[in-house]
DNA sequence: CTGTTAGCGCTTTCAA
DNA sequence: TTGAAAGCGCTAACAG
């Protein structure tokens, strides 16, 4: 019988240090309130015992579990897993823990993690969230909640700003000559899409290019490969792909039909989670997840420590990253 | 000031139900014993307070947290999320909540993370642990623990078997009647790789191929696109990578080059990471990490469950899955 | 069927 | 500088 054995408890410190067990306490958490003398034979029996604290306890009674969620639609869509990386970094050099949560894209399943989580973290980040605002606003006000990539006014929140990257890659092609821009589209409800689409639209027309709208359902390599039917169709020589993963089903698609890249059309993704790991390598946009995993949970932490509200917006600009996918148009 | 009002506890619950603290537990967890009138005013009183059970409080009282902690090297790398997902979904069935641990490949970090989880969850799942086996077999005396590809004997283990895929592969290339096969190899210090190159050379010796091994330094797309010329220099006609990433790259390479990939050479990757997300879509070595994700998961909760040790060795044997970068040789 | 009574392991006044 | 006692929110015998 392995892993049966109880964990060490205070009391039994207590008991081998001689000690009262509140004497133990105070020897992890406010040392300098006992004797250097007391302090070493408690820590001495600790360590004879092999005793850590146990949170779970200490959270009970201070309130405080040094624990927060993190909550993501898809830990397999690699816009997620530097973000996460990162999110677990910053939080443990504040010794917090990481509930993970995963929703499969789904408002219901963010829901039932969040009251899940409840009682057992002291706020949560909610990354790219399909539930509704008002719904977010309710979670928000029982628990410290910070938005990535969802702007929800007084909600504090990271945002990647495609903005500036996706007018620069229209700029782009814009320069080497592209007149008619084709926008193939993420998820509805994603927050991105809306941005990113919009993005396209204030940059074609500012240069007076024209745009055209495909609808991928998902972001992912099967849609967008699905897409280049209605991409030919548009007559477009440039575009835009809500992201990487879609760009390059796209480029899979192009080629297959014999369409070279970029010699007969130029394809420009977003979010660069694809390094320079596709053929040919992607111009896309930057995509700067694992910063926003950093800054959302360092934010919740401050909000955490001074126990105040704050209305944060915090904004990651975004750029181009020129590759070989775009080339002057045919 | 939001997020600042105290959960709604069962005590407040009882009062405005007018019953004892004790009925609303029991309405939440034995509700088979208290009549269904009761039941009802209770749910209705928790209903309109939005009360949630604290799971944390609970955990303390009965000893099952319902958390496990999930601890691997390194989220960012494209083996891990999806059997993080994996992992999370088969905890999600059981209302279990996952604990995330990232170690950056740092046996000290493990061991940290293991005792800042101790206390909060029930038992953990290592995946490719640094530790030694000594510290392993330590912590799993106090917690139960499952091992993902590490084979210690004693602690439930599953394993992913890259051998009989490898050997299917080679098998392939000689159906097709390539007679040079290339190994590309991965990082030298990995048990991965070792297990990979053995399996190449056995099957190789069986069918009376030549193999030659190219070194590519890491395992990522630019080292794999840099054994182009190795490659070449070998004069083989099928190569296997150590993974899909370098596979991916070498096929980067040959495309620049003008070599057509499956008509002039074909190529094998390792791990299917990528899905069918390279152009042509590559033929490669199922790796199965999202079944090691819920498996290791699965049997955790039953170790948990059943509260005996199980001494399981579970292997999961891998396949070729073949796709469109191998063919005849030319 | 339901209430009473002890705790779970730890922190935190309040006294001494 | 240390101990005593109450309590965090919930569960689990034990009565009734």
């Amino acid at each position: 019988m392995i892993g049966k054995n109880r964990a060490p408890t205070i009391s039994q410190v207590a008991i081998i240090a001689g000690v009262n067990r509140s004497s133990v306490s105070r020897a992890f958490n406010r040392p300098e309130l006992l004797s250097a003398q007391t302090v070493a034979t408690i820590k001495a029996a600790a360590e004879s015992l092999g005793y850590v604290p146990n949170r779970n306890a200490r959270a009970l009674s201070t309130g405080r579990h040094s624990n927060i969620g993190l909550i993501v639609p898809d830990v397999a869509n690699p816009f997620f897993p530097p973000l996460i990386r990162a999110a677990q970094g910053e939080a443990d050099r504040s010794d917090f823990c990481i509930f993970l949560g995963n929703t499969d894209e789904d408002a219901a399943q963010e829901d039932k993690l969040l009251t899940r989580f409840a009682g057992q973290v002291e706020g949560v980040v909610l990354a790219s969230p399909r539930l509704s605002d008002d719904r977010i606003r309710e979670h928000a006000a029982r628990k410290p909640l910070v938005l990535v990539n969802r702007d929800v006014a007084g909600i504090p929140r990271v945002l990647i700003d495609s903005g500036p990257g996706i007018a620069e890659a229209v700029a782009h092609l814009a320069t080497l000559g592209h007149r008619r821009i084709a926008y193939v589209s993420g998820p509805g409800i994603s927050w991105s899409n809306k941005q990113r689409r919009i993005a396209v639209r204030k940059a074609t027309t500012r240069l007076g290019l024209e745009m055209m709208t495909v609808r991928a359902l998902v972001p992912n390599f099967e849609a967008g490969q699905r897409t280049v039917p209605d991409i030919i169709a548009t007559g477009a020589t440039g575009v835009v792909a809500f992201d990487d993963l879609t760009a390059q089903g796209i480029l899979a698609g192009l080629n297959e039909r014999g369409i070279r890249v970029p010699d007969d059309i130029s394809v420009v993704g977003c979010d660069d989670v694809l390094g320079a790991a596709t053929y040919p390598p992607l111009t896309t946009v930057s995509n700067r997840s694992s910063e926003a995993g950093k800054v959302a949970v360092a934010l919740l932490l401050d909000i955490l420590n001074t126990r105040a509200t704050q209305d944060v917006r915090y904004i990651l600009d975004t750029h181009l990253v020129i590759r070989r996918t775009t080339a002057p148009a045919p």
